[in-house]
DNA sequence: ATGGCAGAAGCATTCTGA
């Protein structure tokens, strides 16, 4: 089973190269971030013609995400929805469409679009850290009911110094604080892996390079978009790949899609409890 | 130290992203 995910930075624009992506490649899950349409808007009709279902969480302008699978998604939540009940008022949780949640395959896919942050010292900055806090609540919910976990998207932090290609001029910087590292390895805790560096233990892998100054070209890049899966899963990881391919087309989206390869054979089907979630292998 | 490039909104220019 092929799960993959890609910050398009403007579905609507990005439309032909992703649909001609999927014809190439024919991933059983796609998770989109920087979708940047309200919903009503969404260009559904290319994904439906291909057997694939949709559901999304837009907003206008900025923002939104997500998932288009071949099996149709169970229980699909939209936003840090544990915190609705209780915290109304709690921008984190209802006003930025960043995150969208479904059970596929006997699997919770998680689709998230991490807020960029800007620079330390902004209230943007303060904001992401914010949000990961709340991203790590909502894990630990997730957590509670036992479910093997997918958590992937635009995390707008390199994990390590490994994950930048100078790390010295960014060291400390956004994207590359401590600050960063230490709220997202606080959501991974110990049961979420990173399932590229399962297979590549080297630098010189990227997932997103600046439209400005030639980045692409000069191979100037970060590992900032992340498939993560509990450890359950890890023994039936064939593959992680960053297709860079796609960034090298004429008005690309800056980040390049990532995607997993997952045995899915040996998956204990009855792992949730909710009756919808049977499915169909 | 700064700006550079791209997309959306909307029609000149600003906001946002990373």
């Amino acid at each position: 089973m092929l799960i993959a995910t890609w910050n398009v930075n403007s579905i609507r624009t990005r439309l032909l190269q992703v649909i001609d992506w999927i014809n190439h490649v024919n991933p059983d899950i796609l998770c989109l971030q920087e979708t940047k349409v309200m919903d009503d808007s969404f260009p559904f009709e290319p994904f439906k013609k291909l057997g694939y279902s949709v559901e999304v969480f837009g907003q206008k302008s900025y923002n939104g995400v997500a998932i288009i699978s071949k099996v149709k998604a169970n229980n699909i939540k939209k936003g840090f929805y544990h915190f609705n009940e209780f915290d109304q008022n709690n921008e984190i949780s209802l006003d930025q469409k960043r995150l969208i949640s479904a059970d596929i395959n006997g699997i919770k896919i998680i689709n998230v679009y991490v807020p960029n942050g800007s620079s330390l010292e902004s209230d943007k900055f303060e904001y992401k850290i914010n949000w990961l806090n709340c991203l790590a609540s909502f894990l630990d919910e997730q957590e509670k009911k036992g479910e093997l976990i997918c958590l992937m998207g635009d995390f707008n932090i390199a994990p390590s110094d490994l994950d930048i290609h100078d790390p010295k001029k960014y060291e400390g910087g956004i994207m590359a604080s401590d600050i960063e590292r230490n709220a997202l390895n606080n959501v991974l805790k110990e049961r979420l892996i990173d399932s590229f560096r399962i297979f590549e233990k080297n630098t010189g892998h990227w997932s997103w390079w600046d439209y400005r100054n030639n980045a692409y070209e000069l191979n100037k890049g970060w590992r900032i978009d992340h498939i993560y899966i509990s450890k359950e899963l890890s023994s039936k990881l064939k593959s992680c790949v960053i297709d860079s391919t796609p960034r090298g087309d004429l008005r690309p989206s800056d980040h390049a899609p990532v995607m997993i390869d997952i045995n899915l054979s040996d998956i204990n089907v009855d792992f949730f409890d909710d009756e919808d979630d049977f499915f169909e292998i």
